[in-house]
DNA sequence: TATTGATCATGC
DNA sequence: GCATGATCAATA
């Protein structure tokens, strides 16, 4: 290959599906090696690595801006982490949620819905025993809530979390609560901390959090695309 | 062992 | 400081 630097973002969607078609079976040092990536050992310190790598290798540009990974295209990129077993090994990070600034938004006006409004989902392997370099990439699927059969279930999630913290229980939320989408801290530490209004409507410090979709609801994503006859190819 | 709560690196 | 990319590691 004479690829030795990253690609342009992709100009349509069928375009992206197949780079991301072209990167399955092939290991995250496949792919790093001709991008100049080096590898980590582990990724206790390099825990972006195999979402950067995948969006360097499929050209998205946004970087950490707070924008799609293919903004032209309103794609956003999410690899899923997969254990021996087949399965999501971890939550998927969304967003972070507004915790004082929620007054006025709907469901259908969330950050939620439209952040996952059109996701492409890459599944890498992610078994602690394989090293990094040696993991492989499978089939991506394109997912949009909205098509998803549990949309229902994701909005009512949405709207309980999202009522709670509008009331000011948002320090009484665990990460229990919610059968698809979640709570769940999303900081630099425990001691992060951000400003939000309370049961007594005085402001008081929060931890920040952010919205994450359940492994095992990406797991039923997962099981509905690979069940589906393939797409055209 | 599955899940929750904590944590890490980087860019602007 | 806040958003991006997530996984780590203690706990239930």
């Amino acid at each position: 290959m004479l690829e030795h630097r990253p690609p342009d973002p992709p100009r349509t969607e069928e375009e992206l599906l197949a780079r991301v078609r072209a990167l399955a079976g092939k290991t995250l040092g496949d792919i790093a090696r001709p991008l100049h990536l080096r590898v980590p050992r582990d990724l206790r310190r390099d825990k972006g690595f195999v979402g950067q790598t995948l969006e360097t290798a499929l050209g998205a540009r946004a970087g950490s801006r707070p924008i799609p990974d293919f903004w032209h295209l309103g794609v956003e990129l999410k690899t899923l982490p997969i254990g021996k077993d087949g399965r999501p090994r971890e939550s998927t990070y969304v967003c972070a949620v507004p915790v004082d600034a929620l007054h006025g938004l709907v469901w259908e006006t969330s950050h939620v819905r439209r952040k996952l409004a059109r996701v492409l989902f890459v599944p890498v392997e992610a078994d602690p025993a394989r090293p990094i370099a040696d993991r492989r990439v499978g089939r991506a699927t394109l997912w949009s809530c909205d098509d998803d059969p549990e949309r229902d279930t994701l909005r009512a999630d949405w709207e309980e979390l999202a009522s709670l913290i509008r009331q000011g229980f948002i320090d009484r939320i665990t990460a229990h609560r919610g059968r698809v989408l979640q709570i769940r801290p999303k900081g630099a530490d425990a001691h992060d901390a951000r400003a939000t209004v309370g049961e007594d409507g005085w402001l008081l410090a929060t931890q920040p959090r952010g919205w994450y979709l359940r492994a095992a609801f990406t797991n039923r994503v997962l099981d509905r695309h690979y069940a589906r006859p393939a797409a055209t190819s």
